[in-house]
DNA sequence: CGCGTCAAGTTCGAAATGGAACTAATCGGG
DNA sequence: CCCGATTAGTTCCATTTCGAACTTGACGCG
């Protein structure tokens, strides 16, 4: 970290970490987190998490001008276009007044459109105008790299147990959100 | 989430999604994220560090004041004690200065201590205070709680199976990031 | 119908965030 | 033994972000 990260690369061939400490090569706290942790799992998609985003937006900010959310909008409507700004924050997890935001900046820079829902006059469907989609599919195959490089350590067939096994987890993931909203004042007054 | 997250909670029973579409229960754009995704993996635990952390940390907030990044680093060292703001920072992803801030509060509550490495005064050794382990040890509980729920879904060779394949790929993690900062102009002119 | 409730989206403001520049300490090479 | 480069940590500041309040539209019920 930090020190390996900058690293100008002397080949192709990885040079790993300095490996102070532990057995897997990572530094004392990192591994204390990765092994002595009893929220393991926690640990391991959060530091995944922000080793890609951060990346892999700040490439997306350089090339495209556009935020975080902001992409995420462009990429929703890729996958599925006419989808209404709830779904995307219901999808996405950022909450809606910072989607609006974003819905407005994509539509001024013409890369999306807003149509009213006519049935529902509450609802504005969303759609990728030609350029939208245009960087929709240019910036595709960079997300897709950027996927395989971090499968790159599994095989074919581990990458298929973990697809499922996540997605039971995303699956089962509304009804964890209600019961924690449950634990709200638990047996710890402080 | 958004609209069911702070709901009454008219019973301990959990209402789901309006089940608007597809086979799994969830709605549209969910679902195309979850399965019609060539970038399943980033979605899913993108997905579901967000419906993680904010009601995690939104709880951690309420019952103890402190952000997310003042509690990472009560919880880093409550895993390792004698940390450096650096290794923290390096393990959890956020930048150093938002820690050196969080530092600063948590020692101005007396929750932490930071002390000087007389054998390289750059550095500060960081130690939880008395208060600070308690507060460690009393919040680990709804950690450990969230984490089972999460991953409630899973038989236990399940989890084994998930917490292999998350470590490989974190143990990988140094690995990609320098291939990522290579990519920082490629075939895209903009 | 007309009113209370709820949902989609927007606006506003206070606070958090993180990039960049800075300080202080160490290390290394001539 | 000095000077340039590097690292841990801090400060500064422009921007982002998210909660909360608000607006508009739809629905249900007497």
């Amino acid at each position: 970290m930090t020190q390996q990260n900058k690293r100008p690369r002397e080949d192709a061939e990885i040079v790993p970490l300095k490996i102070p400490h532990g057995s897997t090569g990572l530094e004392a706290l990192t591994e204390a987190k990765l092994w002595r942790n009893p929220c393991w799992f926690a640990f391991r998609f959060n530091h995944i998490a922000l080793r890609y985003n951060a990346p892999l937006y700040g490439w997306i900010k350089r090339h495209t001008g556009l935020s975080r959310p902001e992409f995420v909008v462009i990429y929703s409507l890729g996958l599925l276009d006419g989808a209404l700004a709830r779904d995307i924050s219901y999808s996405s997890g950022f909450p809606k007044n910072t989607l609006s935001r974003a819905i407005d900046k994509l539509s001024g820079l013409g890369l999306i459109e807003r149509r009213v829902d006519e049935t529902d006059r509450r609802n504005q469907t969303l759609h990728l105008l030609p350029a939208g989609r245009r960087m929709f599919e240019q910036t595709l195959q960079q997300f897709v790299a950027f996927e395989e490089r971090m499968l790159q350590s599994l095989s074919p067939g581990e990458r298929d147990t973990l697809s499922n096994l996540l997605a039971k987890i995303v699956i089962d993931t509304p009804n964890w959100a209600i019961e924690i909203d449950d634990q709200d004042d638990p047996e710890d007054p402080d």
